[in-house]
RNA sequence: GGCCCGUUGGUCAAGGGGUUAAGACGCUUCCCUUUCACGGAAGAAUCAGGGGUUCGAUUCCCCUACGGGCUACCA
């Protein structure tokens, strides 16, 4: 066998945004090209015009792309198989079709949606189900069973036909999936496909084959919803006198909804609690809205690291992955066979793992600009300045999941507080305590350095004064502090917030008390 | 219904004839601590059931159950 370069491809049709399942073939094809030296594409399966939707197509590539998953050929970026949409492809196709037939392993068929509808219909009302197959096509309205001259002339006069796949009896179809090691059907289970469909358009099944094939596609990744009819894609592979250039296949198990009842889809939207999808949606036609992963706040580098190990695991107890150590530890001997049930807790956990790992000068810089476009602080406020927003962001990145709730979970931290946890003020004031916080205030004003540790050695001293243990007031300082009664750690947000707010936010404090 | 593919704690899962059956999420407890977290320590919790094969099966085989997929001129 000759060494040929890999080279897998993603290739969605564009009936509606991606779902996470297409991510992740879309990320196991990518890990496994780039992990080879070899190329990932792109292809569109738009064949199925009825069900076309405007805008999946720019979706798509946009989620691959928030997710950095690098299209080297296809659909947005061209290269030397173009086009790489199926619909600009067309006249391709027929070619194949026709010489399937010519070679006896196709047949033309005559018979209409209706008719098919109304055999199917009768045959699941006698508990018997319709196949087109070896078993019924002597009787039904093709090309077999009717003379070449009226098969002519049928086509001549225009009137509508599909070309069928002729799948022969009692054969035994084997092969080799990458994931699943050797499969073997029985012809006589697999129905006479069409390949062609009456508006010239192939199906999936003729289309898919003739790209890979065209495109050299070396390994053929997608879901287990493929494997039933993968026996017929063998098939035309060996009709068509390709089965050296037949890509190895791997079938990925399925993503199952978190509740245990079928497959992640679509439709499943914001239903479960969670998003399905990695990026916004809003459908054209119901103006209805899907939420993303994007815009929930979490980080492509932890959506693609959840979606990683759906399925897959390293065999090591790593569990953070970038992008390019998926790429060198991937391997589909470490898929499983099973389909995995999604979690969405876990998808938060790998967010604050990823959370935990941006840089702070990152984190500051966009911590400003979120909070320069809520609160219009000036340029030159100290509270947008890059030393008060390094430490506002560590202080903030441990007790976070989402960067984005920073300013939610730390808003004290820019604003002082406007109201006090009044649970927490009834359990631990007493009026005396005023005199405490007078003299804490003093004793604030007159420290040289205003610093966490001094802050903390000068506030118990000033309880020890008073008689008083440190955890009778420190749930209360805390509380003057920031309103509330959980937070980040006290004494270097005093430090952070500096000697004058603190001891304004003291006498606030007090002042509110006592009304 | 038929066919196909699966099945290790609640979830993701390692392991693959002899193991105390890893680890992670979640849950519980404890430690750290003014709080909430982070971090650390511990705990509860798993080989779907039944038959074989074998000295020995979670591991191999068969059956059953359960789950999932497919069964379109959809992909």
């Amino acid at each position: 066998m000759t060494e040929r370069k890999v080279r897998t491809r993603f290739a969605p049709s564009p009936t509606g945004p991606l779902h996470m399942g297409g991510v992740r073939t879309a990320l196991y094809a990518y890990l496994f090209a780039k992990q080879k030296g070899g190329d990932f594409l792109l292809r569109i399966e738009d064949t199925d015009q009825t069900r076309f939707v405007p805008g999946a197509e720019e979706y798509i590539i946009e989620s691959l792309n928030w997710c950095g998953i690098k299209i080297d050929e296809g659909v947005s970026v061209g290269g030397k198989f173009s086009p790489y949409r199926q619909s600009e492809r067309k006249e391709m196709y027929r070619k194949y079709a026709e010489q399937l037939v010519q070679n006896g392993h196709a047949y033309y068929a005559f018979d209409t949606s209706q008719e098919l509808d109304a055999i199917r219909k009768q045959a699941e009302a006698a508990k018997g189900a319709f196949s087109y197959d070896s078993s019924s096509r002597m009787k039904m309205n093709n090309s077999l069973t009717i003379s070449a001259e009226a098969t002519q002339q049928k086509i001549s006069s225009g009137e509508h036909y599909v070309i069928r796949l002729k799948v022969p009896e009692n054969t035994e179809i084997k092969f080799t999936d990458i994931i699943r090691g050797e499969v073997s059907f029985s012809s006589n289970i697999v129905d006479d496909k069409v390949l062609l469909k009456s508006d010239g358009m192939p199906t999936y099944h003729l289309a898919h084959i003739v790209d890979d094939c065209l495109m050299e596609i070396t390994h053929a990744i997608r879901g287990e919803e493929w494997l039933p009819s993968a026996p017929a894609h063998i098939l035309i592979y060996r009709f068509l006198g390709w089965e050296k250039l037949m890509p190895q296949y791997a079938h990925l198990p399925l993503l199952l909804k978190p509740d245990g009842n079928g497959k992640l889809s679509k439709r499943d939207g914001d239903k479960l609690g969670f998003p399905v999808f990695p990026l916004e949606w809003k459908d054209p036609k119901s103006g209805e809205v899907s939420s993303g992963y994007r815009e929930k706040g979490y980080y492509p580098e932890a959506f693609v690291n959840m979606l990683s190990f759906l399925g897959w695991n390293p065999g090591t107890e790593q569990e953070v992955f970038t992008m390019d150590e998926l790429i060198q530890k991937f391997s589909f001997e470490h898929v499983h066979k099973g389909g995995a049930r999604f979690d969405p807790e876990k998808t938060k956990w790998f967010n604050e793992q990823w959370l935990h790992r941006q840089s702070e000068t990152d984190l500051a810089s966009r911590l400003k600009s979120s909070l320069t476009d809520q609160f219009h602080f000036e340029e030159n406020d100290r509270r947008v300045s890059p030393g008060f927003l390094a430490t506002c962001v560590q202080l903030l990145k441990v007790r976070t999941q989402f960067e984005n709730e920073f300013i939610e979970k730390g808003i004290y931290l820019f604003v002082a507080p406007a109201s006090y946890d009044e649970q927490a003020i009834q359990k631990k004031w007493k009026p005396e305590l005023g005199i405490f916080f007078r003299q804490l205030s003093e004793a604030f004003s007159s420290l040289e350095l205003f610093v966490a540790t001094g802050i903390e050695s000068c506030l118990k001293e000033t309880a020890t004064k008073n008689n008083l243990k440190p955890g009778d007031v420190l749930q209360l300082f805390r509380v003057f502090m920031s309103g509330q009664s959980a937070g980040v750690d006290l004494f270097p947000m005093c430090e952070l917030l500096g000697k004058e707010e603190v001891i304004a936010r003291i006498n606030v404090a007090l002042r509110s008390i006592n009304e």
